[in-house]
DNA sequence: GGATGGCACTCGGAAGGCTGGAGTGCTAAG
DNA sequence: CTTAGCACTCCAGCCTTCCGAGTGCCATCC
């Protein structure tokens, strides 16, 4: 009862479990996969794979599927890996190339891991708090309110209103001697020398450097916009996700056991599923099969993720992607997929 | 037999189906809606009803449910408004005034009305079109591109990149004498001077006037920059969408005839969804009842959308919002919350 | 003439029973 | 260790039966 032979049987349960859906028996096992052994024989070696605990029956006089333990052991020991086709990789890339900003990369980087894998896509927008600063701008709108648009290394753009502070009025009550283009102009020039490329820790000295050599006058605002940057990147629930192929879910539904509206709403829960995903940051690709994520409502899914952006390897990745499907999928296929996508995002994203 | 009884029994029957599920018979319309007749004389009704093409058995001897041009007559003369309660209304101005940037209005709105009406949400962002330029910002990226940040009376923000034109560069091949601060500071104020307020149709004109007027040096970059702002306003296909509430789609899954794959497909088309939307553009609520959508997917589905950003009345909305779900919705409550938050959007939203 | 009660008829869907086939585990033999 | 044979289990599909809800129509009443 070789070892060697129960892996290779395992496999054979997989692949074909993934494949038809339907457990499998010690029979067309033999028929399909050319082990050389009769059924009688695979079948000590499923009573011994079971007793492992790597595969089950759903009824007694069924046949067998795989156990999240025997998935586990299939992505970690047992799956080759194969590479995306070359017409693939060069769907990619054209895909991908035609985006005309970040937005757009990353919906589109989401529909075509949602095409390839037939699965649901994920995609998490870079995080904010591991950016620097490219640039800042300041842009007046109606008499007091000031739009302040930051724009980081990594091609994220975010805005937010600022209520002009009171003191920062001239005397009269207009904003007037403050908001016009000309200090305003000033402020930027000087808020952009000094922090431009800075990372969130670095950020708050900078801007109290100068706001110390600034005209009293100015102040109080420049606390303030120093203030909405700092705020902007270090939020933490304004981290965004992008997910794609949902309709996939639903062609799929049969697939999950307890139908799929406990995955849709994980899915809803953006704030659970960006814990999730930050929870699987590597540089790599990483697999949750099953129970092993948390979430109730993944408990019959797996989730494939890759971290991106990690500049030409190595570092920490600037966010997360993945595909989420059934316990049963096509694990080669995915991992090639998500690994392949965020291989291309992190050479087209700026670094 | 009077006219006006038949019609209550239509509402009667819209109303009990829409709450139970389950074609409804001549019996318990009578107990449950004290019509003050006998089942019998209902029967007779329905038969007319039925014979009017208003309402129909799903087989024989099997209770009535409204065909969509019952749902229509329903909507159009039975329906009566619903407003929201009180904690309501409180609750969508409170969340929506926590939004702190557009991203996150239009976000939160689809939230809404998902929780609301326990259905699909869809929000168009502000179509670029029909919107104004408030502000143009130029940055310089690396040595040779720049980005364009265009910034819209609705508070949308655009970005795009520019590979600068090779003949605004220095003579030497470096672009350091047109990309400085300086010059990109004059060009900014030049265009956003002459070009603040105005709208896709007008800008082709302002622009060309400006760069006419132009050192020849920046001529070139000039107009580069007016014809990426230009083709990113006029961009079709750019437009976008939010969607909500899936899960609630998946929860709702059975009440879905031929299951929810048909509507989730037509839901990620998002290009035929936007068609869907801008079809419906009025500045009021309209209702789109099942086979009245073109679209397969939708066919028992019902689509209830507002226009909203229209200004203080009146004037074409600026983009459409709604709430997707299937025919037998509960259409005063759906319509209700989809005005509700059109209306408060059209608000909070810069004008 | 409309409203009503009575009645025969229809039909879908749940409940129960049966059967075939696939699959297992065990044992004994190679 | 492998294999063939065999008895056993159990699901899935199929058929049948049966019940209740609901209808349509007719004769009757106000």
């Amino acid at each position: 009862m070789s070892e060697e032979r129960r892996l290779e049987v395992l496999r054979a349960i997989v692949e074909d479990y993934v494949s038809t859906r339907e457990p499998v028996g010690s029979r067309v096992l033999t028929e399909r996969h050319r082990l050389g052994v009769s059924p009688a024989t695979i079948r000590n070696d499923m009573a011994a794979l079971e007793e492992a605990g790597l595969i089950a029956q759903p009824h007694t006089s069924a046949g067998r599927i795989p156990t999240d333990k025997g998935y586990r052991l299939f992505v970690d020991r047992l799956a080759e890996v194969r590479p995306l086709s070359v017409p693939q990789k060069r769907a990619i890339e054209t895909f991908l190339s035609e985006a005309v900003d970040l937005d757009d990369v990353l919906t589109r980087a989401g529909r075509l891991i949602a095409q390839l894998t037939g699965q649901v896509a994920v995609v998490q927008y870079p995080s904010l708090r591991r950016s620097g600063l490219r640039h800042l701008e300041l842009v007046p709108v109606g008499g007091e309110r000031l739009l302040v648009v930051v724009i980081t290394d990594t091609g994220r753009v975010e805005q937010r209103y600022l209520e002009v502070p009171s003191a920062a009025a001239g005397p009269d009550g207009t904003a007037g001697t403050v908001l016009d283009d000309g200090t305003l102009g000033e402020l930027r020039a000087r808020l952009n020398a000094a922090a431009a490329g800075k990372g969130l820790t670095d950020l708050p000295v900078t801007f109290a450097r100068v706001v110390e050599s600034l005209d009293p006058t100015l102040v109080d605002l420049a606390t303030a916009v120093a203030e909405t940057v700092v705020e902007t990147l270090g939020e933490e629930n304004e981290e965004r996700i992008v997910l794609a192929g949902t309709a996939n879910l639903a062609r799929a539904s049969m697939r999950f056991e307890q139908g799929l509206s406990p995955v849709l709403e994980a899915l809803e829960e953006q704030v659970v599923l960006l814990g999730l995903l930050t929870e699987m940051a590597v540089d790599g690709v990483a697999v949750r099969i099953g129970h092993e994520n948390r979430l109730e409502g993944l408990a019959q899914a797996s989730v494939v993720t890759s971290g991106y952006g990690s500049g030409d390897e190595g570092g920490d990745p600037v966010a997360i992607l993945g595909s989420i499907g059934p316990t049963r999928m096509d694990y080669p296929g995915t991992i090639a997929s998500v690994r392949a996508v965020a291989r291309y995002l992190s050479r087209v994203l700026p670094h």
